[in-house]
DNA sequence: CAGCATCCAACTAGATACTG
DNA sequence: CAGTATCTAGTTGGATGCTG
């Protein structure tokens, strides 16, 4: 892996340019943070991370997405060729959703985030309550 | 940093029991890309990773970016304890944003995911394609 | 089982105008 | 300079009902 400040001005370059009106020329990362920046995104890869599963499978683990957003957020997976479908021509239909090899390179970046949010956030939580508690020591 | 499989299942308690009713117990990674999916606290992040800012200076630099969603975001970033405001008293007014011990912590795996994008945007471009060109292979 | 279609409430963020 | 206030268009996502 490269630096933080090498890729911080990989980045920047996107932004530094006049893109402003053409719209076309986008950010690769303004993309994946949309992609993986949604509501249910990153938790899909993580359970389909452990293994591939079916529909109905993934709507029982993740219990509180709607049938809607299930779809929706595996279509657009699979657009971006983070996920593949599978059919099976069975009656009823049975369909089983997997990782594919682009996906599962998102593992690691992924979890270094993971990791990050889970040692840091008691860190983070403090500071909410400190700002909250003390919200005007000098004045705004 | 710990490997991906452990970060996996570390997120997934959050979602396994049944946190549905009690909203309290909230999920940490939840609430990291609740802060960093929003549309502009990255770049922002990563415009002061370079070095201390002031409002105007990061105005310039987020060239696209309202003076709203400015104010707001640093605001956001500042009760989470990722970057600190000093006012000097000056007049008129000059207010300097710095990224925290604790933002900092977070550039490198954001680096890391950067990256990522950096590297798999053709594969992702590419799979885009693809999708929108055979949309109907196989009957949905 | 694995979806799609429709409607609608809530939230996000841009534009604009004003202030100490 | 560094904001705040208000209004509004656009987007997100939940609820519900229907289908091969």
């Amino acid at each position: 892996m490269s630096d933080a400040l090498s890729a911080i001005e990989r980045f920047s370059r996107y932004q530094s340019d006049d893109a402003q009106s053409v719209e076309s020329v986008h950010c690769p990362v303004r993309d994946v943070l949309d992609r993986i920046g949604d509501k249910w995104s990153i938790l899909m890869i993580m359970t389909l991370a452990t293994r591939p599963q079916r529909f109905s499978e993934l709507h029982r683990a993740i219990r509180d997405i709607s049938k809607r957003m299930l779809t929706q957020t595996l279509r657009d997976l699979e657009r971006d060729g983070l996920i593949t479908r599978h059919v099976f021509p069975t009656k009823p239909p049975s369909v089983e959703y997997c990782l594919s090899p682009l996906g599962q390179s998102l593992l690691d970046p992924m979890a270094s985030l993971i990791d990050w949010a889970d040692r840091r956030y008691s860190d983070i939580h403090a500071a909410r309550v400190r700002f909250d508690g003390a919200p005007c020591d000098v004045p705004r």
